[in-house]
DNA sequence: ATGAAAGCGCTAACAA
DNA sequence: TTGTTAGCGCTTTCAT
């Protein structure tokens, strides 16, 4: 596997009759180099199978790179709250190899704060950006300035449309909603689903369950038709009015054993759930909010499905640090990651 | 988070009034200084929080470390074959990092042969060794001779009751046999299961199994207990009689729909279930075999539970890497792997 | 356009 | 026991 590995910038000088320093700047590009020598060097370089020695570039170069991760706000127990920990994780493996991360938020209910926080985050002059795409619009200038300037990115979470990102860690939204709906049921006929939606979701641009939804009721329409799906809405900052739309629906519908929510808040409807038990319930979310698997482990939630989205920010940290230091592109752009099943038996090691 | 970062032996050289060779001597513990000096420059190092610099140590060090990686032959489709795969992975950012890989197999069912090839490795002079604690006394003898020559090494898969190793990455045996249970009932009361067994691991000295059965029954005993649970046993290398046990078997019990197998063999029994379809029938096995993600995929496995064991050697080469490059211990020893649950909706991007 | 030379921070061999 | 010194391979002025 390891070659000889013993041919320096120093053998190909001698080879071509030049100096190191010519060498150099062929191998990086700086220009004034005749056209003659730089085609003797690249010839050189061939013949004899170069390959740089990434600690003594990085030895004389010096300094530090920098890589900056840019995602919403995290309050107490949200779902960036679990992204932004992979961060320490990723920061205590490429700290070692001399790049530092530096960590932006942005209130993602307010696109000025997005503007202007993506706007400090190019002053820092990264060498590299994870990013998780919440304004379409502003998104898209952005990774238009981060080319430009050519400064490789990746998106966590999801991603839009374009195609010049470095690479992609994401959960497959639509499988999630699918595999929810086979967790759901336990792959028995179920006569009735309620499904508790966020209010603010219902009008938001960018609804990232959407899809999810769509894989959810895809399954349901493709394998029990007749079931009953009811949606209803609640609010995130009136906990007492959660209780109270959850309270109405279940005194007309007592006979509804079977609840899913598809963003990260399932946690808002366990006071209810666990205040009115219902032994032949069952009750799947997402995101392993500490919050939820609490839920989990006291049994008012059946199954929580995760997407681990440390490891999502972890990997993309990664991959850039890879392609900034070593110049090395990952081996493909799109990662769908691994839903994990956690239930109320494996929920401890996660 | 990023210090100063400015502080080289130099710095703490002048500080103390030694010079760089003796400090690179007290940041290595190779003697030859005197107590005094010794405490001078670990002062030195706390107070200006030295951090050497990786790069710097790396390039005048050159050449390359090694680890090796001592497990069983990996017959195909075998588990020891998902193990190996994980060892592609680590190589490929570890020797950005100046580490080699050797990978050295031995029969599982030979002690010779692992005594053999141990001695092998041994003669490769590795910088840390990554090994599967098969022959019990034969393992305690080598990790002696590796404390003796102060070669870390990690466990993976399980682990001895002994306490030099550097980490441990493993799934929790017992609690995986409780899980297993859990999702076989699909907590629902079951009258009758089936629980298909290695004819070989009946006399196996260690049956890498017993915790998992253990977990199982107890999960049965404490939900279920009128359950009546049967053993069938089989032999791996004569598929014809595993036919037949299964079929006398399932002939004098129609009424079994549960079925499971505690090591990574289920696949063994897939050609006899889906000749013999039960609609109504539940089946769980344990680890991502090729041959067991394909009975999940044609539904004849209803779930599988997972561990990674790519992921496992992994994080073992990874930690050896760290230890053996940058003197970093890892945070715990002991490192229980999340056990995945599989199903034929979330197998694909496993 | 090219060469010479001074480091980057650390290791290791050799002196003292 | 300690200090000195010559690199490790590459980058980067500064002359030429």
């Amino acid at each position: 596997m390891a070659a000889t590995e013993k041919i320096t910038i120093m053998d190909i000088a001698r080879r071509t009759g030049l100096s190191k320093g010519t060498v150099d700047r062929v191998l990086h590009n700086r220009g004034e180099v005749s056209k003659k020598s730089y085609a003797k060097v690249m010839e050189a370089i061939q013949e004899l199978g170069y390959e740089p020695n990434v600690f003594a570039s990085l030895l004389a170069k010096g300094g530090k790179r920098l890589i900056a991760v840019l995602i919403p706000a995290h309050e107490n127990g949200s779902f960036w709250e679990l992204a932004a920990s992979g961060i320490d994780k990723a920061a205590a493996s490429v700290t070692t190899v001399g790049v530092d991360i530096v960590h932006f938020e942005y209130d993602q209910y307010d696109i000025d704060s997005f503007r202007k926080v993506a706007g400090k985050m190019l002053e820092a002059r990264p060498s590299g950006v994870v990013l998780a795409p919440m304004f379409q619009g502003e998104t898209e200038s952005l990774t238009e300035e981060l080319t430009q300037r050519g400064i490789p990115y990746c998106f966590i979470d999801s991603k839009p449309d374009t195609n010049g990102y470095l690479a992609y860690f994401g959960m497959p939204l639509y499988k999630s909603g699918y595999l929810c709906a086979d967790q759901l049921t336990g792959g028995r006929d179920v006569p009735s689903v309620l499904i508790i939606r966020v209010r603010r979701d219902r009008f938001s641009q960018s609804d990232p369950t959407v899809n999810r939804r769509a894989g959810f009721l895809d399954y349901m329409m493709e394998n029990y038709p007749e079931c009953r799906i009811d949606n209803v809405f609640i609010d995130p900052n009136a906990p007492e009015e959660t209780e109270a739309a959850l309270s109405t629906y279940f005194q007309t519908h007592p006979d509804v054993h079977h609840v899913v929510m598809f963003n990260s808040r399932i946690h808002l409807a366990v006071p209810y759930l666990q205040a009115h038990p219902d032994p032949q319930r069952r009750v799947v979310g997402f995101d392993n909010l500490k919050a939820n698997m609490d839920a989990l482990r006291n049994g008012t939630v059946s199954v929580l499905i995760g997407q681990r989205p440390d490891e999502q920010v972890n990997l993309a940290i990664q991959t850039l640090a890879e392609y900034a230091i070593l110049g090395k592109l990952p081996p493909r752009k799109d990662h769908f990651m691994h839903m994990d099943i956690l239930t109320s038996y494996n929920v401890e090691d996660y």
